[in-house]
DNA sequence: GCATCTGGGTTGGCAATTCAAACTCAGAGT
DNA sequence: ACTCTGAGTTTGAATTGCCAACCCAGATGC
């Protein structure tokens, strides 16, 4: 059975991609990451059309990648914030990988503009393929797929 | 100088988005790893417009991320193939950790459709993030952002 | 206690994308 | 000569996305 003769749709990819797959959700997700809560910091940092980032954000909500929660400063009035789920902190190996190809294929004269490093210990921080067994996986590894029970056929013309 | 004094569109995430950005280039691009080359192939599994399938796949090659190859194999006649360049194949981590969050979040009752293997010792494939000394990157795992020469602060209101 | 400001959205019009279907074009098969 | 197939391009309608202007509610100022 060839991959063509299975539906592309229902593919953990393509899944994905309907979440993340336009102009602004993932630099949303790359701001939320950062530490921008606000409505009004998004729409300035981004430069997003005000009624786009609502409906993006409320996308996210739903999508159980973000939690909006009301939120209050003394001496100010009660806001709201945005803040990732667990769910949602899982796409940084997305962001990371990314950005890791942007660093490499896509970066100006000057280079990368931002490094990633983990707080303890201070190293860069980057993504790796890995087999479970613990072998590297580069560009010329050859890979398979194995189809498992969650696969479509297409449905036949 | 905080992050959102930073330009949001001088960022690697942002500069790989702008190609991968839409709602079908990942999915070509998922395709042609699966070895899927010829533009009607293509066209019939991911169920797109040929003109869009045509624009994107001009702006794949644009990007250098694929090439557009003349092939004939015997008794047919010349036909193009695109396959992927060098660069192209490094957009390999993020085709996996789309996937791997895929199988995570967003797969259906049945589990996930395909897994991916090693083919030479029949492992699965994952995404890991570590960083350079080692450690394991988790969601709980503290980050922290170094600008680079390449960042570009926003222009002043 | 009325006006103003500011964060957080909603609404309406326009422009860019997408789609399906028709058209083109070249070489192969019959 | 006719047809078939792969690989697109063209065309016009339908959809989506984008921006800007507007609205609303709570704090703040006077």
């Amino acid at each position: 059975m060839a991959w063509t003769d299975y539906d592309s749709s229902t593919c953990s990819i393509a899944r994905t991609a309907e979440v993340l797959g336009d102009r602004w959700t993932v630099l949303v997700v790359r701001d939320l990451f950062n530490g921008v809560r606000r409505f009004d910091a998004l729409q300035s940092h981004l430069g997003i059309a005000r009624d786009v980032l609502a409906k993006r954000l409320k996308l996210l909500v739903d999508e159980g990648l973000v939690e909006r929660r009301d939120y209050k400063a003394e001496g100010e009035r009660a806001r709201q914030e945005y803040v990732l789920t667990e769910a949602g902190r899982d796409l940084r190996t997305v962001l990371v990988a990314l950005m890791d190809f942007g660093d490499k294929h896509r970066a100006g004269a000057d280079g990368p503009p931002v490094a990633l490093h983990h707080r303890e210990c201070g190293e860069a921080i980057h993504v790796h393929l890995t087999c479970d067994a613990g072998h590297t996986i580069d560009t010329t590894t050859r890979a398979e797929l194995i189809p498992l029970p969650g696969a479509r056929l297409l449905a036949q013309a």
